[in-house]
RNA sequence: GCCCCCAUCGUCCAGCGGCCUAGGACGCCUCCCUUUCAAGGAGGUAACACGGGUUCGAAUCCCGUUGGGGGUACCA
């Protein structure tokens, strides 16, 4: 098997399916998977970008076999090829433009695409020209896709493809079937998007007189909110966005895992040895997947809480060092609250505002909670004056403070629930967070009281 | 237009001729727990696109219709 990408940008999340799927495949069944770096659009490529895929692959946690191969390195192999087709009559010289071709159609009212005018004109090799695949004028060719059962194309619909560009550079087909041939490919799996190309790579895979057998795998389409294949126009499709956005490498193949496939027990969150031991590329399904975000950060959560608590911590130092007060993080106080927020995420980048009150100076203020818990609350002042009574002299823990706290909000006719929003809000400026008397612990006293005292100046 | 693919809850997945008054998960709603918010617990909402066959029997097989998607490049 292989994994064929082309260095144009991030990795795609459609792409990272596709090779999730070869690669729990390849390990299922005790297969190669090899990498091949489809380098040959120079006009798009950077070299950086190919970084960017052993940086995704490795995220992902999906290793490959072998040495990685640059399509860019098999050029002279690409240009015999054509020659070796054009030499047995298997292809031919074109010269007509594509105005030219749109024109005759128009003229004749036929269907658009290539005519086939210059399949027996012998063009010649001095003039500028493309080089055509003649297709076979009968039959058809058709192949058992392995989530799709067979399928098969007439020959008759197949227009004479273009093997080599007018600038003398192979087309994808031939550099993508001449590789596939000489790496030894037995399986490819990939999107659906490239059903139609597959008879044509049959077919000069046939011109060439290969008759090793190959098989395909064409994988439904992610798609977005408007049922059409993920692009850039219909969402984030870059994995990146994804790791950037606090998500779990472990849980991002998890759920790519289930796009279009499930265990048969039902069981979907589990260990990736499962899955490949439970996956099974015939049973993909045939239609195309919706990628819900919902789905991808609930099982994100459920990643998070499973963490170690050593490991949490240290995912939760990795996401603070982006913060503009990094500097400021206390190890031994992120420590202390973390159990407390573990169960409160669904992505790590929900983390900074849930522990920022520990490490500013003053709380970031939200002020719409702000609003409504002390400016616009009557009961405001007097809550935060019994506060910072109470809190001057209690014993500096969570059980202490809670039924300190409880005591002087019963005496005000008021539940817990609503009687600490003002001192949340006035300690952390914000209405929701980890538990308030865990936090404050950890905030400390003093800081506790300057911040009450604060809240307490502006009622 | 032509070619190809597809069609079960809003979404993802089960179902492979009788076990289906269609199951699980996410979401949503209700309740419980509760120190906000989560987490956790208990419920609920919600689907076999339609029409013909085949069969004793169809979500499951066949045909058609409709709908959706992909492709139709000297992109990949």
């Amino acid at each position: 098997m292989r994994f064929a990408p082309s260095p144009t940008g991030s990795l795609h999340i459609g792409s990272a399916r596709t090779v999730l799927f070869n690669w729990l495949w390849a390990r299922h069944v005790g297969g190669e998977l090899l990498l091949r770096i489809e380098d040959t659009d120079r006009e798009r490529n950077q070299p950086e970008l190919i970084e960017v895929i052993y940086d995704s692959l490795e995220w992902l946690g999906i290793d490959y076999d072998g040495e990685v191969v640059l399509q860019s390195d098999n050029a002279a192999r690409h240009h015999a090829v054509v020659e070796e087709l054009l030499a047995k009559g298997l292809a031919y010289r074109c010269d007509s433009t594509p105005e030219e071709i749109a024109e005759r159609n128009k003229v004749a009212g036929g269907p658009p695409g290539y005519d086939g005018y210059n399949r027996d004109r012998d063009v010649s090799a001095a003039v500028p020209h493309v080089v055509r695949f003649r297709v076979p004028d009968d039959g058809s060719t058709s192949w058992v896709d392995l989530i799709r059962g067979e399928i098969t194309f007439e020959h008759s619909i197949l227009e004479d493809f273009v093997l080599r560009r007018r600038d003398g550079s192979p087309m994808f087909i031939v550099a993508n079937a001449v590789d596939d041939i000489d790496m030894g490919i037995t399986l490819v799996i990939r999107g659906e998007d490239l059903i139609s190309v597959t008879p044509k790579m049959l077919l000069v895979r046939r011109a060439l007189g290969i008759g090793e057998p190959i098989e395909f795998a064409h994988l439904p389409l992610i798609v977005g909110a408007d049922r059409k294949k993920l692009s850039k126009r219909n969402g984030d499709v870059a994995l990146d966005n994804y790791r950037e956005a606090g998500i779990l490498p472990e849980a991002m193949v998890n759920y790519l895992a289930l796009l279009g496939w499930g265990p048969p027990d039902g069981v979907e969150i589990r260990p990736i040895t499962e899955i490949i031991d439970l996956f099974e590329i015939s049973s993909v399904n045939q239609a195309g997947a919706f990628f819900d975000i919902k789905k991808l950060e609930s099982i994100n959560g459920e990643y998070i809480r499973a963490l170690p608590a050593d490991d949490f911590l240290t995912r939760c130092r990795a996401e603070l060092s982006t913060q503009p007060w990094a500097q400021r993080v206390d190890d031994d106080a992120l420590a202390a609250i973390a159990p407390e927020v573990q169960t409160r995420l669904r992505t790590m980048r929900e983390l900074p505002t849930m522990v920022d009150f520990l490490f500013l100076d003053a709380p970031d203020i939200d002020g719409a909670s702000w609003a409504k818990a002390i400016s616009d609350n009557d009961a405001a002042s007097g809550l935060l004056d019994a506060a910072i009574v109470a809190y001057s002299t209690v014993d500096w823990s969570a059980e202490s403070l809670h039924s300190a706290t409880l005591a002087f909000v019963e005496a005000a006719g008021l539940k817990l629930g609503k009687g600490q929003a003002p001192i949340r809000v006035a300690v952390t400026g914000r209405s929701v967070g980890p538990p308030l008397f865990e936090s404050i612990v950890v905030l400390g006293r003093e800081r506790t009281l300057a911040r009450l005292s604060a809240a307490r100046a502006t009622c």
